[in-house]
DNA sequence: CGTTTTTGACCCGCGC
DNA sequence: GCGCGGGTCAAAAACG
């Protein structure tokens, strides 16, 4: 893997823009990236053309001597880091992400109506895992004249996160949902995940699962996202694929048996033993290379999986 | 304990 | 003003 690069991540997360409506004299930071190009976006393939704003070019520069090599593709004893943050970055840096800040104005509370930046995607079902941003649902509605519902979810990267996307199946093509991005993240990148706590909720756990919107799927493929369809296998058997990708992805890049992995089909946290792992051993030496300041915009290799790790599980 | 999803209630913009 | 529909809130429950 190669060294970080701020603006790169930046400049990734601009991929697959459909469309981008008007006024945007913010940076996009949120739009998704598919698994693959998250993937290579740590290996550097953002070459992409996107402006960056000086602010973070001062703020790599600044970083660049002092970037932890990554090396995702060996055993997690991988940061042997024992550096000591000079002072010019100690009393710089917070300068700059201040900097950051103000130049990207946080949004206020989102006008329901008027909200003057959206992005549509659409994706087919596969897709649905490709976006590195942890979502939270907040909410879930039935849409007249769609027989299938829409979610809405916010950012939970990051406390104040305004990042808003809504999923909803498409009504003329089934086998794709349409995702709507509304505002924008004030933060760079997922640095760390949240707990996993009750993102693997079962529906049939849940006593209050009447379901006002006609969802049944026992367990849900991504929690949110499955959870807010109407129970299809062809949904699930793309979930099931897509697990197949991800057991071919990793073990390529690591030696770690497929035991380790889901054998049926699978795709839940235990799926990222090796990843957990490697943000066990990395997170203290991370935590005190980067003040809590710092991290939470900073980007980072073990993005959130939290929202991918989901059951299928007897589903059908 | 912290985080998530679920879901009914509430809020708000819009058309009439 | 009223009703409708979409968007958000927040309490409850589940999960690791």
């Amino acid at each position: 893997m190669e060294n970080w690069d701020l603006q790169a991540v930046v400049r990734g997360c601009n991929n697959n823009i459909d469309e981008v409506m008007e006024d945007s004299q913010i940076p996009y930071f949120c739009a998704p990236l598919s698994f693959q190009e998250d993937n290579e976006l740590f290996a550097a393939k953002f070459p992409q053309a996107f402006e960056a704003t000086t602010t973070l070019d001062e703020l790599e520069e600044l970083y660049k001597p002092f970037y932890p090599v990554f090396q995702l593709t060996t055993p997690p004893t991988i940061l042997t880091s024992s550096i000591s943050v000079p002072q010019e970055i100690i009393t710089l840096a917070p300068k700059l992400i201040k900097n950051m800040e103000e130049s990207t104005p946080v949004r206020k509370r989102i006008s329901r109506k008027n909200q003057n930046k959206r992005v549509v995607k659409e994706v087919k079902a596969e897709d649905l895992f490709s976006d590195v941003w942890a979502w939270r649902k907040y909410g879930q509605k039935p849409i007249k004249g769609s027989p299938y519902p829409r979610s809405y979810y916010r950012c939970s990267s990051s406390k104040g996160c305004s990042a808003r996307k809504q999923v909803e199946r498409s009504c003329s093509n089934p086998e794709t949902f349409i995702i709507t991005y509304t505002a924008e993240h004030n933060h760079v990148y997922p640095t760390r995940r949240n707990s996993l706590a009750g993102s693997t909720r079962s529906k049939f756990s849940s006593s209050k699962n009447k379901d006002k919107c006609g969802s049944s799927l026992n367990s849900p493929a991504t929690p949110n996202i499955a959870a807010s369809i109407e129970d299809d296998r062809e949904f699930v058997e793309s979930v099931n694929i897509n697990a197949v990708k991800v057991e071919a992805k990793l073990s390529e890049q690591d030696e770690i048996s497929k035991e380790n992995f889901f054998l049926d089909t699978t795709v839940n946290d235990e799926i990222f033993p090796s990843l957990e792992d490697l943000d066990r051993k990395l997170e203290p030496v991370m935590d005190g290379w980067f003040s809590d300041e710092f991290s939470d915009n900073f980007p980072s290799p073990w993005f959130n999986i939290k929202g991918h790790s989901n059951t299928v599980t007897g589903a059908c």
